[in-house]
DNA sequence: CGTGTTATTGACCAACATCAAACTTAGTGG
DNA sequence: CCACTAAGTTTGATGTTGGTCAATAACACG
């Protein structure tokens, strides 16, 4: 495996670009951000639930999720992240943090100071707004979520995930136009939909006979966006990126 | 029905204070809000999915949730409101909203203009970091309604809610020691915790037949509160009430 | 008192979970 | 380049939680 050094600055200003606009100005207090990378191995948690943080996470290369635990030992996915994402923002404003963030391949990592995002927060209140706008849309992501794990059936909320995602992807340039890499088990999507590996492959396999989806290994393509999207009853106005299909 | 008239501004006051320290110079501004008050019958959608706001909405006294339909006419409850939340605060930087927001019970409502908040937010840092602390706490509800909806049963899902409104209306000073008055009916439940209302109202005997929960009418007791929270697996930390249990 | 809403029951069914085994695939070292 | 291994996927058999439908009983309210 090759080190690729990626640049942490660039992935986080083109993260805010996918959601707003950012001046100039603003970029150029983004890039002034100190940023301490770091690699990190496949499913490997760089923040656990209950910690107290200093630092916020910026995603640089790879694929995360943030996940918690419940009783019985069963795991929930609660979110994906991105290269550009900055996952743990809110643990600016929340003394400690209320879930567990974890790679599922090989990463980078950025660790930014709270100190530096507030200093830089102080001084544009529009980038203010913007990182400000970036949890707002987390939220949304987590109510569309929630309907989805909820009230849909395990064909609709795997399409309706896999179209989140192929946007998502879109959108930071991630993916190409009819598909996308997922480059998780299974098991993982299992966790993130509420389902057991089992259901989440049979219903795969269906959702492949249906020519819904045409995958291969980790790759996911599709014929027909409007088929996806009708057949996971997906709307992408909750995402809020710019450039919408 | 008497109209009793509630104080808006001291119910946000409250609310703020509820998960935080307010300077009594943050106080003021609170005050100094504009706010048009506004009476709403039971069952009544204040904001409505996709539309765009210029106002936020002050839960000012009765019972709100958010709630979003799904292709089959299913509907999804995505979060509870009491008086002193701001449930749309985020549409200050969302341009669209992407869920309804409406009363359960005969309520009030203020409207405060995104203007003025924006104004209020400018004179204050602390109050906008509090402002910006109540939109992350919101979201860590979600993150754990996800877990409960994605990964616990319908007994420990109802108890975990349960715990939940029992902490958050003691915080806010609207429940007694042992019990708290939930005005929904079990088709609401079942919405939020994406069951079927008759499953929940036979769950709901298994909990009182337990003894975990003691309820009449839309009263609901507990004899032993540690009890509750263990068959709900529930651990207040994510709700950052200031004087948890 | 009626009338409409909510809670409760029963019978039955479907979606999804669990368990365990077999089969693939990708990665590793020789 | 091949064999070996571990991880992930697929399959089958079977069980369970929770959904649906429909009827009845309790309430709440005018």
């Amino acid at each position: 495996m090759q080190l690729q050094v990626h640049k942490p600055h660039e992935r986080l200003v083109r993260g805010l670009q996918s959601i707003g606009t950012v001046s100039s100005a603003d970029e150029e207090l983004v890039r002034s951000l100190p940023m301490r990378v770091q690699a990190v191995g496949a499913h490997h948690d760089v923040v656990r639930e209950g910690e107290r943080l200093t630092e916020c996470c910026l995603v640089v290369e790879g694929f995360f999720c943030r996940h918690k635990l419940v009783d019985g030992g069963q795991r929930q996915i609660l979110s994906f992240h991105l290269p550009g994402d900055l996952p743990d923002l809110q643990s600016i404003h929340l003394e400690l943090i209320d879930y567990s963030l974890g790679s599922l391949t090989a990463s980078q990592v950025a660790f930014i100071p709270h100190a530096a995002i507030r200093q830089v927060m102080l001084r544009s209140p529009t980038l203010t707004d913007l990182f400000w706008r970036a949890t707002c849309i987390d939220s949304s992501i987590f109510r569309a979520w929630l309907a989805s794990v909820g009230r849909r059936p395990a064909y609709q909320r795997i399409a309706h995930l896999y179209c989140e995602v192929f946007v998502r992807m879109r959108a930071l340039g991630l993916a190409e136009d009819g598909g996308f890499v997922l480059p998780i088990t299974q098991t993982e999507l299992g966790d993130a939909l509420g389902l057991s590996a089992v259901h989440v492959n049979r219903t795969l396999q269906e959702l492949r006979r249906d020519g819904v989806i045409v995958s291969q290994g980790r790759y996911n393509g599709f014929r027909d966006w409007a088929r996806l999207q009708k057949a996971g009853d997906f709307d992408p106005s909750y995402l809020f990126t710019k450039g919408a299909l």
